[in-house]
DNA sequence: ACTAGAATCAAACATCTGTTTGAAACAAAT
DNA sequence: ATTTGTTTCAAACAGATGTTTGATTCTAGT
């Protein structure tokens, strides 16, 4: 990020870079941790820059929670289910598609952590990314629990399913250092799809089980 | 906390009521965000009374989570599976268990909470609390888990599904506000018993569906 | 009662940190 | 070329924060 042979003066460039830069820190160290300095080191600016280009460091930290949360939806749009036949390809898809945000080392990790962090230590910021994030993602990820478990359950357990799942998900985001001290070799490159393989075959049977619970009557 | 009428001058109860206060507020705000000031005000104590019964703020921080960790090992002893013939009364036991520490408000939540904040922001602690703290926790997680699917299951498996039991409990502790804001009602005092059921019903479904994989071929 | 060491306290200290300032550099319009 | 408004910059500023200090109070041993 942030050029740092920037010679023309750009403040398009500039605000840019302070934001890029305020994102990898604030995500990386959380919002009390990070100096102000720091980002502008970074960003190749002037430490005035964030007052002037911001106002302060809170309103940077909210216009990089709301810069990072539009480009996710922009860049990075969550697949539709394109697969209205084959619920297991669309649950597979899901979690894939969660997994690998999460555990992505470039920007898509990035709203993640800036989003974990919110979780635990929520600021007035949370409602917005709850809302532009976590909501659409969830709205995915309960699609494909519905088209699995069938239309048969009741909203709760699909609900509770679907966070069941989204738990499994980010799980690997905050207790990674965690697991790898635990557990070697899951969130490794090769591990990685032997985890997909487990999340789907794990959540796959569970909701299987959840379908055959509340099937019809009639139902096979 | 931190009996405010403290007159005679008692070492042992600075030094303790410091522990308590500091482990509230780290676990609440996190080691950056938390000052040395509103920690010896809570505790009831002078300010210097940090430095000079620990040393400075980092190393009290390093006695909170020592402290903490010790007192949870002491006074809330993971339960052994004294199931050994009800691997599913066993697994309940497990997520209830897992899921109170979790969610409870009392001191059982600090050292959770601390350690979730360790996870995400690792410092040099992040050992200590792993071997003291998440080793034991997942050992029992994992002993439940094998007791359900059997001995048949490959043990790679069978800690990819301990990750993802103990997963689906740790989410609720740094999810809360958001769950909250998606899904009402599930972690209220009402729903807290529908969610024990669910994840029972849930992981027991996986786990089953694990054991019938990988049954013996002589089994039913 | 006296002394010695431990513990507490108010105050001061040094550093860090977010913010502001006023001048200088730049770009665009006249 | 001059003017005007914008952006950048080094420096200074004010407040916060972890730490230290030196005196004072307390406890215990003689």
């Amino acid at each position: 990020m942030s050029d740092d042979t920037r010679s023309p003066i750009d403040p398009a460039a500039t605000h840019a870079a302070l934001l890029a830069a305020g994102a990898e820190l604030f995500a990386e160290h959380g919002y009390a941790a990070t100096r102000v300095r720091d980002i502008a080191a970074r960003a190749g600016a002037n430490l005035a820059a964030i007052s002037y280009h911001f106002g302060g460091k809170q309103e940077l930290y909210m216009a990089v929670l709301e810069h990072e949360a539009a480009r996710m939806i922009a860049q990075h749009p969550l697949s539709q289910p394109d697969h209205a036949d084959d619920p297991v390809a669309q649950l597979r898809d899901v979690i894939g598609g969660l997994l690998g945000r999460v555990l992505a080392d470039d920007e898509r990790g990035l709203i993640q952590r800036l989003l974990l962090r919110e979780m635990f230590s929520p600021s007035e910021a949370l409602p917005l990314l709850v809302e532009r994030v976590q909501k659409p993602q969830f709205a995915l990820v309960l699609s494909a629990v519905t088209a699995v478990a069938g239309p048969h359950v009741p909203p709760d357990r699909l609900r509770l399913a679907g966070l069941s799942l989204v738990a499994q998900c980010l799980f690997y985001l905050s207790a990674r250092p965690v697991v790898e001290r635990i557990v070697p070799d899951v969130v490794s490159a090769g591990g990685r799809t032997r985890l997909v393989e487990h999340l789907t075959d794990y959540n796959l049977a569970a909701l299987q089980a959840l379908r055959a619970a509340h099937a019809e009557p009639g139902d096979a």
